[in-house]
RNA sequence: GAUCUCGUAGCUCAGCCGGUAGAGCAUAACACUUUUAAUGUUGGGGUCCUGGGUUCGAGUCCCAGCGGGAUCACCA
């Protein structure tokens, strides 16, 4: 599909066909062994040069500067760039100068794959080069990158920064703006370190079903698909909550699991429809001892994404060594709006509610009027990590009753910087009191709560064979990136994240115009001057289309022969 | 879902009161053996997102659509 084609593009594929020409493969199969690389370079030739006498590298080149018979690039691989520096005369010491004059000159181009023979000196400007003895075209780039410049002291003028651009071409934004690889690189720190210390701990990691035949364990709408053999919906699954309990009914006494998840529900930049979260279980634990867990966790978190487990975030400095000072939901929102609800009953809180400003609807039980005041007046207090205790039963139908407070769950989420970041139960296991725990939850769907939970039976018989106590914990890790690495939206911590399908380009095949009688070679030049199907082409002036052939014919320098007037007017016909 | 805002060359952007499009980089040609945002000279490159409307005339004004961004709402 080569439908207008920019001149460049143009170039770059006949410059294509020129290295062909010359024998050169411009996407050749051998490998290419490299013994160093950019950063390996700067950072030990000076200590080592003896070292650097004789080396191989490969990359991208991303700048020339080309002075008659000697010529400056820089080279970019995985680890950085560095510049190099090629003499014609080194390079062809023959009389055959074409690797130079021809190939580096005027065939390859900004976006192109070589690989280096050479030695490291030092410029007379005092720049760390690689001094050019041979090189290998490796893989010709078609697409003109966006040019970003950028001076001595890392000023950038021709940004590439569209964010859609970005990131719906996150491998054009990471080449021609490597910076950002490092919020990946800190991604996977973070994963890392976690399961690090997990595994170091004796947990397992483990998989489980990401199509389910119940959406459970959370609440939220669900993404539903079928499965054609078995002729059944299956959803993708909103969380994986239930399937690491059965493991715990299993006999396992710790397991997690690192996992996309999918909730079919609004974007923003903290919302992406599938996301990644975290979730581990440990056998005779509770929630207390989980905090002390978390505190752990995250501390060797920061340190291995930031070298302290204080990380500046936005305007603040966030301590992620624990212990994190720990409220319960109705001491915060005493704390914060000077209102006991710990002994409203619905109706009361209704007209608290009304007081403070705050929106319900009739579908709204007691627990979720709470949670409603608590994300209106306390959430966005909540800077530095603390923990949110002891929560009313009705929103949290999967933790264990509190062992000393009536009408309260074991239960604690994590909020750092307004942000909830992780959510933690005593786990529920008790499997008639869960039974009435899901009646519960039906009972608010009755009432119109699109979120409440779904009836679980296989789950619910895994508990009757008989659960330890258990403490769970939940981690959304794309926000936990954010958060180390000082990001304010979730794309930026998503390679590819969740877009609108571009706009379609009007797809027409060849053979369409060729049916009419157009030779293939002059159908690329139809779709140039804009005719994009043989409907809108037959619209057309035929005498005006006759001399704009011959005239892109012209601008395009084709070499092609010019299709006689006759021909034209058949297609038409 | 609501409001605001943006969409012009490969990239970043100008474009006045409506008169058939400009710059820098990139690209092409020439020169140049240590440059580094290389430099100098000369060129080429545009469906001004799409479709309607107003107008003698629309990149510009109006309407609708598509796509992006921001804010808000929703979101255990």
């Amino acid at each position: 599909m080569s439908i207008g084609l920019s001149e460049q593009e143009i170039l770059r594929r006949e410059a294509m066909a020129e290295l062909r020409n010359l024998g050169i493969n411009p996407y050749p199969a051998e490998a290419f062994d490299v013994t160093t690389n950019a950063k390996d370079i700067k950072e030990n030739y000076e200590r080592d040069k003896t070292a650097y006498k004789n080396i191989r590298m490969a990359g991208r080149i991303m700048t020339r500067r080309i002075m008659g018979s000697a010529s400056f690039a820089e080279i970019q691989d995985a680890s950085g760039r560095i510049q190099i520096y090629l003499n014609r005369d080194e390079i062809c010491p023959t009389e055959d100068k074409t690797l130079y004059n021809t190939v580096f000159k005027k065939l390859l181009d900004i976006g192109d794959f070589i690989g280096l023979e050479g030695y490291v000196f030092t410029t007379q400007t005092g720049e760390i080069s690689v001094h050019v003895t041979n090189m290998t075209v490796l893989s010709k780039s078609l697409k003109p990158l966006p040019i970003v410049k950028r001076d001595e002291e890392g000023n950038i003028y021709d940004g590439f920064t569209d964010p859609e651009l970005r990131y719906r071409q996150r491998y054009v934004d990471l080449t021609v703006n490597p910076e950002f690889k490092d919020i990946f690189i800190n991604r996977s720190r973070v994963i890392n370190t976690m399961r690090g210390y997990f595994d170091s701990q004796g947990w397992m990691e483990v998989e489980t079903p990401i199509l389910q035949p119940v959406h459970g364990g959370a609440a939220a709408r669900p993404f539903k698909t079928h499965h054609n053999t078995l002729d059944m919906p299956l959803f993708l699954r909103i969380a994986n909550e239930l399937y690491l309990k059965r493991l715990i009914v299993a006999g396992f006494d710790g397991v997690y699991e690192f996992g996309k998840m999918f909730r079919n529900e609004g974007m923003d930049r903290t919302h992406n429809p599938e996301f990644t979260s975290m979730e581990i279980y440990v056998s005779y634990k509770d929630y207390i001892w989980m905090m002390a867990m978390v505190e752990e966790c995250l501390e060797k978190v920061a340190l291995a994404t930031n070298g302290s487990s204080k990380v500046k975030v936005g305007e603040q400095l966030i301590e992620f060594a624990g212990p994190y000072e720990k409220l319960s939901m109705y001491d915060s929102i005493k704390k914060y709006t000077g209102i006991d609800v710990s002994e409203q009953d619905e109706q009361g809180l209704r007209s608290i509610c009304k007081d403070l400003g705050i929106d319900v609807d009739p579908s709204m039980g007691r627990g979720k009027l709470i949670d409603e005041i608590f994300g209106a007046k306390v959430e966005a207090n909540l800077i530095q990590p603390t923990y949110i205790t002891d929560y009313p039963i009705e929103m949290t139908p999967l933790a264990k009753k509190h062992r000393s407070k009536e009408g309260l769950v074991e239960r604690f989420e994590l909020f750092v910087m307004g942000k909830e970041i992780a959510n933690a139960y005593s786990e529920l296991n008790d499997p008639i009191d869960q039974r009435e725990r899901f009646e519960d939850q039906l009972k608010l769907a009755d009432r119109g709560d699109e979120e409440a939970m779904a009836m679980d039976e296989d789950f619910l018989r895994a508990l009757e064979y008989g659960m330890p106590p258990t403490s769970g914990l939940g981690i959304g890790i794309d926000r936990l990136v954010m958060l180390m690495t000082n990001q304010s939206t979730i794309q930026e911590v998503l390679f590819f994240p969740q877009m609108r399908p571009e706009k379609k380009a009007k797809f027409v095949s060849i053979e369409d115009f060729t049916a009419l009688g157009v030779p293939a070679e002059w159908v690329p030049v139809l779709q140039k001057m804009g005719f994009n199907s043989p409907e809108e082409l037959k619209a057309g002036n035929p005498n005006k289309v006759f001399n704009d052939l011959g005239g892109m014919r012209k601008k395009l320098k084709l070499e092609i022969a010019m299709p006689d007037k006759d021909l034209v007017m058949t297609w038409f016909a």
